[in-house]
DNA sequence: GGTTAGCACTCACCCTAGCAGAGTGCTAAC
DNA sequence: GTTAGCACTCTGCTAGGGTGAGTGCTAACC
């Protein structure tokens, strides 16, 4: 059975105030701050219908009561107000963003640092999967007898490099003629689609030449370190400011796991190729350790490939409205940033 | 007057047993614990003795005796053992730091991980200045139409990169003139020497060729990033599993110095050129809030040039003698990977 | 003169009891 | 269906007393 209007309001009200205060919310407190033309006699019974249909709990008999998770689901994904990022924020975004970034990875860390400082919650972002990323540029510069730096530069502009040791030292034709052939064959190759076969065709197109059979060993290694995807977490210092996780030990229990880039990864993750924006309330997440957190997620595009994704993650009672806007609009910006610069 | 002998045992004792218990330390503990040879009250006359030159305070009245800093000082100066580092934890520096690092910056990264694991406390890695290194190689690569990226390779085995926008397209000849140029005249060359002076012969040499100077503009352009120097801070999470600092206020504190590189760089470069193991202790750190912490650090460096500086932040109340030993092992390490790198 | 036993004293820590305050559920009246 | 009144519950705070570790001092001892 739906909810009434009014019960509606009141749980608005409650999650609201619990949001700010971090306290039980009594209804005395609801009718004084919120004027819903009852008294706080009314605004008890229906409180108590909220609690028995499991929106609403009470952390221990006669105090006042607090979302449940489901209570947070429902305020989520019905009653809440989209929150206005203003002229300043907005500002920062775009200059922060659109700045000078010799790197793209650089771009990358920055957001994470963005969305911490905006939410001021702790932020999580996993970097592009490069090896979904077309190969732009691919050259060998020659640095000593035994050494060679192998370059990689992957739409939309993301560059690895690797020193590798060779067998031999290399002549500066012999260079010219590996980077030509490699360039020719992998431009614009997705960098995972390299893997045995394409390789195995490029060994037998040079059978005939040790020279350009060792040059694809030298590639096949560099490749290999492509598939490590970074995560990068900002802002783990504002849990400390979270009433809920005064006790320390909390704290140490979740920055333990957080420490565990596979955890996050999967975090954020369990949603892979899913796009648009992604709440994940309490008890929902999967990962136990999590039971008192909330997580906001979004994925950042390129050409309508999920290349990674943001997040924000802060106890169940978060500033969702907020959150959720910044989440969106960085993963927005960053897609955007992405998409320009590989033009 | 200096200490006798018994007094020394006595210091190095509290010392110890504090830096272990993190408990004020009492005379009969003392007495029992150690076998010194005489009675509680004995260790009573000479620890009221040790207060009153500044060695040792009382929190509290009747509470057992700490060390003061000048006690910590006294003590790293004079009474600590070396500790020798086990098989197992030699192997893991071994492993870890002769492992494959693609890029010398993961090094670094790396020696701060290993540093915090080991030492249990929090590390501080101060990465290359690079301004400072020979350059070794130095190489544009066409991407498109419009940008270039500009590689530079300093010694021994750093890379950075950075794609650069060009005022119109370079043909693949052209490249290659600006690539040999700058190799010819720049190879070995310090990076901050580059400077006004030295692009400036450059540029009466090519005063002529306007593709050569548009080069130089975009080399300008390289070199200005350099400078950044990276802060590495692994092991925060270590400060909350010490007593000292239960009250999550000061954590807080702590925490919120450490994000500032600026004054984590400070803390570690107030002793550069300085090379050699250094400990700060206590209220001998200029920067307040590090009063209650003390700092262990070492230097790397790369045919006798101080690189940088790595470095452990703890209580006062820290091992002394294990982090000396960790932070001396790994320093020296690293300059020994770097030097070997160079070759 | 240095060392030791004995003793009174101090102070943090822990536990308990009591009190105030916030908030509830229930009942009865509107 | 709504509201006022009231008894009840539970937390958080404070004050008081007991405990224990450790000291400083004094006097006796070698």
């Amino acid at each position: 059975m739906p909810l009434s209007e009014r019960k509606k309001q009141i749980l608005r009200a409650i999650t609201h105030d619990y949001i700010n205060s971090a306290e039980p919310v009594g209804s005395r407190t609801i009718a004084r701050r919120y004027s819903l033309g009852v008294s706080p006699a009314t605004i008890r019974n229906e409180m108590a219908d909220l609690e028995e249909d499991g929106y609403l709990e009470q952390p221990y008999t006669s105090a006042g009561r607090i979302p449940s998770d489901k209570g947070y689901r429902f305020y989520v994904d019905a009653l809440m107000d989209p929150h206005k990022l203003n002229e300043a924020e907005i500002r920062q975004v775009q200059s922060t963003l659109r700045g000078e970034h010799s790197q793209m990875g650089e771009l990358v860390h920055e957001s994470a640092r963005l969305l911490a400082f905006l939410s001021q919650y702790t932020a999580l972002v996993v970097a592009p999967n490069l090896s979904h990323g077309a190969i732009r540029r691919l050259q060998l510069i020659p640095l000593d007898e035994w050494n060679v730096l192998l370059v990689l530069v992957i739409d939309p502009g993301f560059v690895q490099s690797h020193i590798v040791e060779t067998t031999r030292s290399l002549q500066v034709e012999e260079v010219a003629r590996i980077n030509d052939f490699f360039n020719r064959r992998l431009f614009g190759v997705m960098a995972a689609d390299i893997s045995s076969t394409l390789l195995g065709e490029m060994r037998e197109e040079v059978r005939d030449e040790a020279l350009m059979a060792e040059a694809l060993v030298l590639l096949g290694r560099g490749l290999g370190s492509l598939n490590k995807e970074q995560v990068f977490l900002d802002g783990t210092i504002h849990l400390f400011n979270q009433p809920e996780f005064k006790d320390i030990d909390k704290v140490k229990v979740l920055l333990n796991i957080l420490d565990n880039e596979k955890v996050v990864w999967d975090l954020l993750n369990d949603t892979l190729g899913n796009s648009g924006i992604r709440i994940t309330i309490g008890s929902e997440n999967p990962h136990e350790g999590f039971q008192h957190c909330s997580l906001v997620t979004a994925s950042y595009e390129l050409d309508g490939h999920v290349l990674g994704k943001v997040g924000v993650l802060g106890p169940t009672r978060m500033n969702y409205e907020r959150v959720v806007t910044i989440v969106e609009y960085i993963a927005a910006n960053l897609s955007e940033l992405l998409t320009d610069a590989g033009r």
